[in-house]
DNA sequence: ACAAACACTGGACAATGTGCTCAGCAGTGG
DNA sequence: CCACTGCTGAGCACATTGTCCAGTGTTTGT
């Protein structure tokens, strides 16, 4: 069960090494998601135990967090995307939380700089769904404001491959 | 290649059904990425040609766009994440977007309602880091004004299960 | 400069999983 | 009542995985 050969198992947010390699192996694996390591190795041009080596080490770094399927909220029915900035009362953030953990429509959360704000994704069915997600979301005490802006393209959809390309020098 | 009985292939955006079945195979792969169709099979209860052709119809479908790696900036050495909103020039869309786009830290896009026009994401190595970014974010001739919101925690991180399992009704 | 540690190679093995196909059976709808 | 669809259980040839191992450069510490 244990790797190969990795024998680090830092904590994530160190800022890991990523060499070159890895970082093909990286791009390679977000490229081909299917693909197994001896197909991997074949590409990369290495000995499958190196690759073996090298995915071990990735995710026990946690430069690799998993290989989750990636759900298109949109498919599942839920076509309506929105970011809610939300304003909240001092000492209300963990109960805020919470909620807002306990409403599957929120997808993501932030707490960030500003005005000690929070941020939220939100998906919904349609336009008059979000209004009964949003009002689901601020209806709750600790949340003194809400303002919410609703997507409507995505020219950028969440992405990784251009920061690992330039974090293991991949020109 | 094509699916054993997929027949159908949607553009996504649709809205698919989603029965109880799929739902449990989805937050099974959320869970345990890396278990293969027959070990699927076998915790599922069902046979193992069905998981196949439930996995196939849910590409097919776009339900699940794949199955990338789910990389960590942090373990990049890109700790820091901040939303950045956007005011940019009318006309200037699709020039925006192109040096967007251009940009490796910029990991998401949005167009929004509301007037902030976009709405970004963006890592960085440090906070001073991030003033580097932002200036090259915003030194592009069409964004009129920029406003940015450094992520301080994120207590909800990127999720689907919630609402995968409100889609197909696994209560 | 030398030994130890490390990373990678190339090869081997049994065990397991995969892609594919088939026949049978149940529910649905024309 | 028949055609169609989806699920089952089974089987087969083949590929991949997990695990070892010995050998070879390259760093690293002292």
């Amino acid at each position: 069960m244990a790797g190969h050969f990795a024998q680090d198992h830092n904590p994530p947010g160190a800022g890991m090494a990523v060499d070159e390699l890895d970082g093909r192996l990286i791009v390679l694996l977000a490229r081909e998601p299917r693909i197994g390591v001896l197909e991997a190795s074949r590409r990369l041009g290495v000995a499958r135990g190196t690759v073996q080596a090298r995915m071990d080490r990735l995710q026990s770094n946690g430069v690799i967090r998993g290989f989750g399927p990636d759900v298109d909220p949109a498919a599942l029915g839920y076509p309506v995307t929105a970011f809610a900035t939300l304003e909240i009362k001092q000492g209300q953030g963990a109960d805020v939380r919470a909620h807002l953990t306990s409403v599957p429509e929120v997808l993501e959360l932030h707490t960030t700089t500003g005005h000690g704000d929070m941020l939220c994704r939100l998906v919904a069915r349609s336009n008059a769904d979000l209004q009964r997600v949003i009002d689901r979301v601020v209806g709750f005490d600790g949340i003194v404001r809400a303002s919410t802006a609703i997507v409507m393209e995505n020219p950028v959809p969440l992405r990784i491959i251009p920061l690992v390309e330039q974090a293991s020098g991949l020109t």
